[in-house]
RNA sequence: GGGAGCUUAGCUCAGCUGGUUCAGAGCAUCUGCCUUACAAGCAGAGGGUCACUGGUUCGAAUCCAGUAGCUCCCACCA
């Protein structure tokens, strides 16, 4: 005993037990005739660094998949990392910029390699951390995104809805980020509400002396201005249908058009119309065929096409241009004003709507069978409310822009011709050959490929089944295909899962994972969102080191119900260790039996019943816990599993069976304390590996590597004693009482006290032995009639008497009785009442009647003892 | 503007098909305890008009309507 330290200590144990289960490859998983239970991780950026997101989000999918590995399942967790090519290239951009080295100033061969080694070099830190969290994925299946395997079947996938025309080129209005000089889809935009400046301009009507006022937040697309757009209905305008304006500054002339699209009530019902640089006025411009005048460079800088300010920056431009429209006297008015602006969500630069020639995939169709199978349940959401936006995104998608002009990803196999002819092949050679049949005959330096890469999700869309492409053996897919549960943030519900579905159903026809779990995000205690800027975000690796992997992992569930968002605490993170070391301690306490066994001792009744009802409780909880796992509801599986811990099995069974000081134990007691601390090791696994594997080689020698807890069988729902546990709970009320006399009185738990007991009602014996070993109780006298000068209380009708020792305050006992007697009566009132209510007994249940006439006996019988022991007292 | 959701103890949240788990849990708080596994602990206690207003019902935290406040998603007004 005194060599187990009284601390558990995390540190000492963590890495030796990763490194065991490494050695014997038990989350390793190949094909074999046993369900398979499989999770692929989504990948995270594979330069990225642990956060409270992946905390949560690992630790969730390590505990069901250590589950389902107990379960006896052939569990698989595969691990990996996404090349994520937009946030790595800004990051190797970044990092090449600090050294001198401009991208423009490389070839794209220099700038891959630089990619590359900046992937080696950082690439997989995370998968290291996760392993400090515990997380039981088969690493050796760990893929990447831009593996050969994984490249190939990006490439083939493109090719194929080429093939099937669900891919095309198109010049289209998209979301650019001047400054990763790329093209964003809708969901890489992010808009925030910006304190910006209402510009109110004029502009002068064409052979008049009148002016028309326009208000713009952006005064700088004045340059690209191809016409004034106003209400037909508004009628301040009517007379100017027709007419032409001049664009300020740049004396452009152009026309007024009449568009029901403009509200008449926003600032002066007059809209400029820039085709170029708006998604709407691109829309209008095409409707009323206008001139498009692209009058900004992919920097955002204002081309030539713009005439004046060229190549200076948009938002210079925009302080300039309104000092010269003042200058001017064009500048009517500035006015403080709030609107919201797309950002870039992953250079934060302010996005510039932009017209371009992308590629596209065409939604509509593919996206059928993804919206129709997740609301029929086939694939569930967890929690069901997720439905809904899914519905709505599902019913309203648009085509998808996968076209990135970056270098770092999967390059689009696209070939051109000298003509701007193209064909789409995954080499040269078979572009050539293409070109050739249609009657181009090409050489190889004539052709260029394409040189923009797809966007990431186009990669990660087949992750589910990519990851298993090339592994082991050829058709292991099959085995592990559809995936059963996947756990993932909602906000990327619409890159990434809708996605996976539509890809799932496209390419297997079938769904690729059953459930969805969505976490929620990781807020601090202030709710505001973690991020670097913050600083709010604590370091999860720090946090494992002061508090346990286990403590960690237990603190972010203790209060993450499915869903909704998580206000961390590093407190909660305490209440886990410190749960950690109360099942150390309650195993220390086993552990200190062992040598104190006495195989001649008779079991004393005290132990037997509270084996046998610790049995019962222990498969009462393990019913729920099992439900509560099903419905995903993980953080009350812990509450469960944490109560039985601690309350049950700590508090009650181990104070139960527990022998006096100095005092040996019996082999049977000991025995079955030994398994059902086992039982509650493996319940507990999933939350805590490392501590109960320590613990579970600890208690008893176990074959290296099968022996491990980690592939320990998951424990059987057998029947409860329904009838123990009820009579348990009054035991439980008895011992309550007997302690109340003792606080309340100073009596120290050392002194011993005499029961007596009067039987009104049924009463149960099962637990007479226990009451008088935890509290100290002499013995137990049955007795007819009441005992004077007595503390007393009843439990299910039934008196318990302790004979006054030393000085007692009759006064205080009296005013107890008369509250509780008050009460008491009152709720008799209530109770009466409602029965007295012919509405009541006419119309409710039967069993519902019964119940209130039952109150009420029981109220009244009550009400008499009261009184009895009132008058007792006097 | 469209959609979804939330409001229950100081905090974070359960509460399924209205009624014996109906007002709960954990944490925090308070009061005793260094009691021979654990002070990272033990024992006990207090704490809520279930956002508000109406309705349905014998009966409402639960169903309906309205009001207020909050959150998220989508679209986006220059």
């Amino acid at each position: 005993m005194s060599e187990i330290p009284s601390k558990y200590d995390p540190a000492s144990t963590e890495d030796k037990w990763y490194a065991y289960w490494m050695e014997h490859k038990l989350f390793k998983s190949v094909p074999d005739d046993r369900e398979p239970y499989t999770i692929v991780i989504p990948p995270p950026n594979v330069t990225g660094v642990l956060h409270m997101g992946h905390m949560l989000n690992n630790t969730i999918q390590d505990l069901l998949v250590r589950r389902a590995r107990m379960q006896g399942k052939n569990a698989l967790w595969v691990p990996g990392t996404d090349h994520a090519s937009i946030a790595t290239e800004a990051k190797v951009v970044q990092k090449l910029r600090k050294e001198g080295i401009k991208k423009s100033d490389l070839t794209r061969e220099q700038f891959l390699e630089h990619a590359w080694e900046w992937t080696h070099k950082h690439g997989g830190i995370i998968l290291e951390q996760l392993k400090k969290l515990g997380a039981s994925c088969d690493w050796d299946r760990t893929r990447f995104t831009m593996d050969e395997k994984y490249y190939d079947s990006v490439i083939d996938t493109f090719i194929d809805l080429y093939k099937k025309g669900k891919i095309y080129r198109g010049e289209r209005m998209i979301n650019w980020d001047p400054a990763a000089l790329t093209a964003l889809s809708d969901e890489e935009v992010i808009y925030r509400e910006v304190a910006s400046k209402l510009y109110h301009v004029r502009y002068k009507i064409v052979g008049t002396e009148e002016y028309l006022v326009i208000a713009t937040t952006r005064p700088e697309t004045i340059l690209g201005d191809t016409a004034v757009c106003v209400n037909p209905k508004d009628e301040r305008y009517k007379h100017l249908h027709g007419k032409q304006v001049i664009v300020p500054l740049v004396n452009r002339q152009v026309p007024i058009i009449a568009d029901e699209y403009v509200e008449m009530d926003f600032g002066t019902g007059c809209l400029k119309v820039t085709p170029a640089h708006d998604m709407n006025d691109y829309m209008l411009g095409e409707k009323h065929n206008l001139e498009v005048i692209n009058m900004m460079n992919d920097n955002g800088t204002i081309s030539e096409a713009g005439q004046l300010y060229v190549d200076m920056d948009r938002f210079e431009v925009r302080k300039q241009i309104a000092e010269d429209l003042q200058a001017a006297g064009l500048l009517e008015k500035v006015e403080d004003y709030v609107n919201k602006v797309g950002f870039s969500e992953r250079s934060d630069a302010v996005v510039e709507p932009r017209l371009s020639m992308q590629w596209w995939v065409s939604m509509k169709e593919l996206s059928k069978p993804a919206l129709e199978n997740v609301m029929n349940d086939n694939i569930r959401f967890f929690p069901p409310k997720f439905k809904n936006s899914y519905r709505n995104w599902m019913e309203n998608v648009k085509d998808w822009c996968i076209s990135r002009q970056l270098w770092w990803g999967h390059r689009i196999p696209a070939w051109f011709a000298p003509d701007g002819s193209y064909e789409v092949a995954k080499t040269k050679e078979d572009a050539l050959a293409q070109f050739a049949a249609k009657g181009k005959q090409l050489s190889a330096d004539e052709i260029k490929q394409d040189p923009d890469v797809l966007d990431t999700w186009f990669s990660s869309w087949l992750w589910p089944i990519s990851v298993f492409d090339g592994f082991y053996t050829k058709d292991e897919i099959d085995y592990y295909y559809p995936t059963n549960d996947l756990v993932t943030a909602p906000e990327i519900m619409f890159f990434w899962v809708a996605r996976m579905i539509i890809a799932g159903y496209e390419y297997r026809g079938e769904l690729p994972f059953r459930n969805v779990y969505y976490t929620g995000i990781v807020r601090d205690k202030q709710g505001r969102k973690m991020s670097k800027s913050l600083g709010n975000s604590p370091d999860p690796i720090e946090l494992m080191k002061n508090y346990g992997a286990d403590g960690v992992r237990v603190g972010m569930l203790l209060s993450s119900p499915a869903g909704n968002d998580l206000l961390f605490d590093e407190s909660l993170c305490e209440q886990g260790r410190n749960f950690a070391n109360k099942i150390w301690n309650a195993f220390r306490l086993v552990k200190s039996w062992e040598e104190k066994v006495d195989d001649k001792l008779q079991q004393p009744a005290s132990a037997n019943v509270a084996v046998e009802w610790m049995q019962s409780r222990f498969n009462t909880v393990l019913a729920q816990l099992n439900d509560n796992y099903d419905k995903f509801r993980i953080n009350e599986a812990l509450m469960d599993t944490y109560k039985l811990v601690w309350d049950d099995f700590c508090s009650w069974y181990l104070e139960m069976v527990k022998p006096a000081y100095g005092s040996n134990m019996d082999a049977k007691t000991y025995q079955a304390s030994v398994e059902i601390l086992e039982n509650i090791l493996k319940v507990l696994h999933p939350f805590m590996p490392f501590l109960t594997e320590e613990i579970w080689h600890y208690i008893r020698e176990r074959e290296p590597g099968k022996g491990s807890i980690c592939v320990a069988s998951w424990p059987q729902v057998t029947k409860s004693n329904e009838a123990l546990e009820n009579e348990f709970n009054n035991f439980t009320e008895v011992v309550i009482g007997i302690r109340n006399i003792r606080k309340n009185n100073n009596i120290p738990n050392k002194e011993k006290l005499e029961l007596k007991v009067k039987k009104n009602a049924e009463y149960s014996a099962a637990f007479d032995a226990a009451l008088m070993h935890l509290c100290n109780i002499t013995g137990i006298e049955f007795v007819n009639d009441k005992v004077n000068n007595a503390f007393s209380f009843a439990v299910k009708g039934n008196e318990y008497f302790v004979p006054f020792t030393g000085e007692v305050d009759i006064e205080a006992e009296k005013k107890k009785i008369n509250d509780e007697l008050e009460y008491t009566r009152g709720f008799l009132k209530s109770v009466e009442a409602k029965l007295n209510n012919e509405k009541f007994t006419s119309k409710a249940p039967a069993a519902v009647l019964e119940g209130e006439r039952k109150k009420q006996s029981d109220a009244l019988s009550k009400i008499k003892l009261l009184e009895e022991k009132l008058a007792s007292l006097s």
